[in-house]
DNA sequence: GTCCAGGGCCGTT
DNA sequence: AACGGCCATGGA
């Protein structure tokens, strides 16, 4: 693997202009991750959705608060009417809830848990998120890489506008562009969780972009 | 009041 | 295959 591509050398600058994510990204760059971490950042994958960090946040504090910032504890949930109220503010109520509820019941009955997950492989991690509704590529992509360091790499609407304002390629397809980076980089999952972060850093400014560790 | 944010699904063409 | 409407909250 050459470093003198664009997308490889886009990398090093964005690296070199902010610095590593670790700071500003506490949780999802970090270099050793808690399981507590690897939760939060599972469950933030769906609260985000489509929804600002700050709403997002909102929602995993009141989780928090509520000692349910949990897969385990989710997925023994026996309604989702206490679940609906804790992430309101994330919005999207009636669809939510149960896209969440649906994921930590995925990983406990078919994994017993985020460890096992962890070790599965990637091809088929990803076929099995993707057949739960409602998550598509971007979450699946999202827990593959941040909860369970895969190399995959994430493809969202910052990804897409840095593509299109550098004029990095003609296709903005999801997996065109997922292939594209994965193409020009080292198959690695540091590399790729650091790139993600660094692309939304630079499209929205360090500040903006800062995670409040939860 | 209007606009929009780290998506995804489901129609319709 | 591509596109539009839809889902909903909180802050700017």
């Amino acid at each position: 693997m050459l470093n003198t591509n664009k997308i490889h050398r886009l990398y090093r600058e964005l690296l070199e202009k902010h610095g590593p994510p670790e700071k500003i990204w506490p949780q999802w760059c970090a270099k050793k991750k808690s399981w507590r971490d690897r939760e939060l950042i599972a469950i933030g994958a769906i609260l985000t959705q489509r929804t600002s960090w700050h709403n997002a946040n909102l929602a995993l504090k009141n989780l928090k608060k509520a000692s349910l910032l949990s897969i385990e504890k989710i997925a023994r949930l026996r309604d989702l009417k206490r679940l609906t109220k804790l992430i309101r503010p994330a919005g999207f109520y009636q669809v939510k809830p149960k896209r969440l509820y649906d994921l930590c019941r995925f990983i406990v009955r078919e994994y017993g848990g985020l460890k096992k997950f962890m070790k599965e492989d990637l091809a088929i991690a990803r076929e099995k998120l993707l057949d739960i509704h409602g998550i598509g590529p971007e979450t699946a992509d999202t827990i593959l890489l941040y909860v369970c360091d895969q190399s995959i790499f994430v493809v969202d609407e910052y990804t897409k506008r840095l593509v299109r304002g550098r004029r990095l390629a003609k296709k903005l397809s999801y997996d065109y562009l997922q292939d594209l980076f994965e193409k020009n980089l080292p198959r690695n999952f540091k590399i790729y969780q650091d790139f993600h972060a660094l692309i939304i850093i630079g499209q929205k400014g360090r500040e903006a972009s800062r995670m409040e560790k939860i």
